[in-house]
DNA sequence: TAGTGGTCTAGACCACGCA
DNA sequence: GCGTGGTCTAGACCACTAA
């Protein structure tokens, strides 16, 4: 393992558990590398990513102070909406009804947002998700076909991010999302029991890899009362 | 300035004149170091900067690539939501008109999200934004006193981020946002237009200084029609 | 002035992908 | 094996804060 990473992560802990208090000044960097006995180069990559994450905030001649609200800013919202529905609701029985799987040309629109030619088949998928048995939202995928493969009506009754991750061996490295508000079309009121005028929450997404290439584009649609779309976000000072 | 800044600036500039074209292939580290004439150490820290804004993809063995898709992700859409309207909206013609402005002291659940006692008092503002004179976004906002001082009506009026940064200096280091749907509240009606089916969008927020100290809570709501929030985010691999 | 974190160096070794 | 990027070192100098 990693140094830095292993140094992150055993002070990270140590204000997790209290050994470091909020608002207090941790060891200065240079104990702190006869501590671990490395450089002081790796202490402060090791500071570095506790900064990004949050937790503590440094200034020159001052220290590195943890930060009071190191708590509430270790949900980790951004990652967990990669993983899909499955590894969010934990401990809840969640269920797949396919209203539509086919595969399909793009659309020039289409084409644009996954950069791809209008000869790139994608399958398209609309799904009904339920948690614990109740209707919770309407998610219509397209994947393109090259990368995603072999997509079969099996895999989308269940998670198709475990089969991507984890069959496929695809890396995310990102999303560029759009959250909006809509009124409700026929799917909402007939599936997540919406009324004409009940607003309904809706989030577009392109997914794609690290390489950058895009594999999915995607609409989930929530009635409002169902959902919230959090976001936690730290200027990087270090980086800009 | 800093070198590993500046050579940052400068790839991204040769990226962004199609010096460095999208899916090929930069010089290596050491060839670069050369060339700038800096270590080769400072080279990967201003690369590292590119691969965080999602410009390259670096693999062991394999170099560093332009991403395709280095164009969309320039928009920074993170950090101009603390920009204010003003800064959003160049070009265009913002005002304000004030509803509601007074002084009180916070309920619980405030003092929960501003880390401030019962005895710390609040701004409260309540104002409708308007676009080119058009009703845009209503929006409620507590401020810490403590913090953001001598808030006065000829301020609202126009830019408060432009008070709050250069008149009194804070240094923003990031927030909490929590975005949904709605059904329009009596507010609504009167000042954006919305009928009594009309979804709202609304963007609830935390922002906090640099370090770590909150100092506004705020609800933004506009007609689903009028807004779509956006982001856009990278993985970052080197430090997760 | 002493102590802090930020930057930078020159060089070393390692892990990985490819021929 | 070669060339790539990733990590790490030991030490230097600088910028900032507080006493």
């Amino acid at each position: 393992m990693l140094k830095y990473k292993l140094i992150a992560d055993d002070i990270r802990h140590k204000i997790q558990s209290g050994e470091y208090k909020a608002d207090n000044l941790l060891p200065d960097q240079v104990t702190l590398a006869e501590q671990y006995e490395v450089s002081r180069m790796t202490v402060k990559k090791a500071i570095d990513i506790l900064a990004m994450e949050g937790l503590v905030y440094r200034k020159r001649g001052m220290g590195t102070r943890v930060l009071k609200n190191a708590l509430w800013n270790q949900n980790d919202s951004l990652a967990i909406e990669y993983q899909g529905l499955t590894v969010q609701m934990k401990h809840k029985e969640i269920t797949s009804k396919i209203i539509e799987f086919k595969i399909e040309f793009p659309d020039e629109a289409l084409q644009q947002l996954l950069m791809i030619k209008e000869t790139d088949a994608v399958y398209f998928v609309h799904r009904l998700r339920l948690v614990d048995k109740k209707a919770y939202v309407l998610e219509k995928t397209y994947f393109v076909a090259s990368i995603v493969e072999k997509l079969v009506p099996s895999i989308l009754e269940k998670s198709i991010y475990r089969y991507i991750k984890e069959e496929l061996g695809l890396v995310i490295g990102g999303a560029y999302r759009k959250i909006h508000a809509d009124i409700p079309d026929k799917y909402d009121i007939e599936y997540l029991n919406c009324k004409k005028t009940t607003p309904v929450l809706e989030v577009e997404q392109v997914v794609y890899q690290q390489n950058g290439i895009p594999f999915e584009y995607s609409k989930s649609r929530n009635r409002f009362d169902t959902r919230s779309y959090t976001i936690s976000d730290v200027i990087k000072d270090a980086y800009k």
